[in-house]
DNA sequence: CCAGGTTTGTCAAAGGTTTGTCAAGGGTCT
DNA sequence: AGACCCTTGACAAACCTTTGACAAACCTGG
């Protein structure tokens, strides 16, 4: 329980703003004590850190407020992430199935227009993160498996590759707003080349408003271990997306744990298990991926 | 839920335009707060990001919207090709210096908003082709002095190359659609990594209504060899950016003009000099090359 | 190639709404 | 006593609204 003063200081929001939220917004409704004195407990910090993220983001205060309140933002309390956009409005989408076929024999043609189109209307079918998890991630599975079936070819593999990249760097350009504290640091081990997921976190973790720096594939261990250490930094978090990138990767956060203790190490995609001890093992959906980098403490 | 200032900002469409093409095409019909404000969902921002790419590649509005509306964006051709912006003084622009000087200072302390806004502003000189041939690439190549010199770090360095990166995307995306024809495919010989180039040219070829496949870093041999001869191809064009890519290209390229003696095969970058007899060397110049690549019968 | 009409981006005016912040007047806590 | 908190009311800046207009760019017929 805090005062106001502390949740003010600990959620980021003024004191007058935190009392305007209140009576205009009813955002939260602090317990009182008996002399009327607000008391702000972990869930209230939790959903007004939230709306001051929205809000800087440049939402409006009141659409923020309303987001919280019907559960649409993610307002979870504590550590324990929670709370997210479902990803089933999207898989149950009569379209999705639809969708996957349409990228997949665009890419089979390599008719660069037809994917793109894809790509259109499936980022048209919901928000970024829900649509990243439950629609564009298994469909690029599906591409993979496709080509190593022999009925996409590399060529059109690439070229939609590239061009779900494209979509990835736009939303990540469109994230941009107030990004403030310490750093961010998301990118791939040495060695290590695709990036589609890293690009996809990377962006959601941005559009939660943290200070996301995307280095992008093939970092040297040594270059990870300066990057965490000339700046503020509060995470590094590395992609694993094969299992030839495994050694590179548990070696490099290996060397991060022992030469920044301070900091979040976390590692995310399909081979990210039991890279070293202290390594947070980030889950598969960017969503909660971004929710748990943003609460964790290091 | 955005504002119609946050729309702008996703959308990329002037505040204005935003409510002109509502009231004149109904691209959109925000829902609106009791006061009357509108409020975007992410499908509406979609669908206004689809609607000015459409428009920045040509198309006009009117069309733009009926397509949106009718699900095909993608489909028709639009108006004719317009004249392409001629190269200007950008060279002489005396803000040049001091935006390179920017980047590389905001790549140096690793501030992705910073190194953002210097694009912005960069691009916000001239024409793409030139902005990118006058500033861009001299910008870069100052870049990758400065991560030699020890000046800015390797982190600064991909920081930065990623934002060219997106911006590059962004650039590509908006010059969608009217290509026809047989397909141009740009990219990178194995083992090549540095695509920055690659893509500028590749966003240029597509500004004059070639339909570009943009295949990227690190495509083995065969695999271009597939790719030419899989559907009609009018070019293929590879990329030569350091020394050490010289062999790979050499070999593909002469694969190439083997597999495929109708195609022109062309090469640009730094080290694209005496690939292989029939090999058409491109000018360093993105408006030039793509120009020529246009222009050359194979 | 030129005149006349249409399309389209952008702006301004006039006026309402939202929102952060502050101040006044007064109570509570240590 | 001093630091902290309360409510209420207020205000300016920022933001939004519509309507109307205009110039540049584009198209079409002559």
């Amino acid at each position: 329980m805090y005062t106001i003063k502390e949740a003010s200081s600990r959620s980021g929001v003024p004191v007058a703003s935190l009392r305007a939220w209140e009576r205009r917004y009813g955002v939260v409704t602090p317990r009182r004590t008996e002399s009327g004195y607000r008391l702000y407990d972990d869930a209230a910090i939790a959903a007004l850190s939230t709306m001051r993220r929205l809000v800087d983001s440049g939402w409006s205060p009141a659409a923020a407020a309303t987001a919280i309140a019907s559960g649409q933002a993610t307002s979870e309390p504590g550590p324990t992430s929670a709370a997210l956009p479902q990803a089933s409005s999207v898989t149950t989408h009569p379209e999705t199935a639809a969708l996957t076929e349409a990228l997949l024999e665009a890419a089979s043609a390599v008719d660069v227009a037809a994917i793109e189109s894809a790509l259109d209307r499936g980022f048209a079918l919901g928000p970024f993160e829900t649509v990243v998890d439950a629609w564009l991630m298994p469909a690029l599975r599906e591409l993979g498996e496709a080509w190593a079936d022999g009925r996409v070819d590399v060529v059109g593999e690439h070229a939609a590759s590239y061009a779900v990249m494209r979509r990835l760097s736009q939303a990540f350009a469109a994230a941009a707003s107030l990004t403030r504290g310490p750093r961010v640091v998301v990118g791939l081990p040495s060695g290590a080349h695709h990036e589609l997921g890293a690009l996809a976190f990377a962006t959601a973790a941005r559009r939660r408003g943290l200070a996301v720096v995307y280095v992008g594939a093939d970092l040297p261990a040594d270059s990870w271990r300066r990057a965490v250490r000339a700046f503020p930094t509060r995470a590094a978090v590395l992609a694993v997306p094969t299992d030839d990138d495994r050694t590179a990767a548990s070696r490099t956060a290996a060397e991060l744990l022992e030469s920044s203790p301070g900091i979040l190490v976390a590692a995310g995609g399909d081979y990210a298990d039991d890279l070293a001890p202290g390594v947070v093992r980030l889950p598969s959906s960017i969503a909660q991926a971004a929710a748990l980098v943003e609460e964790t403490q290091a």
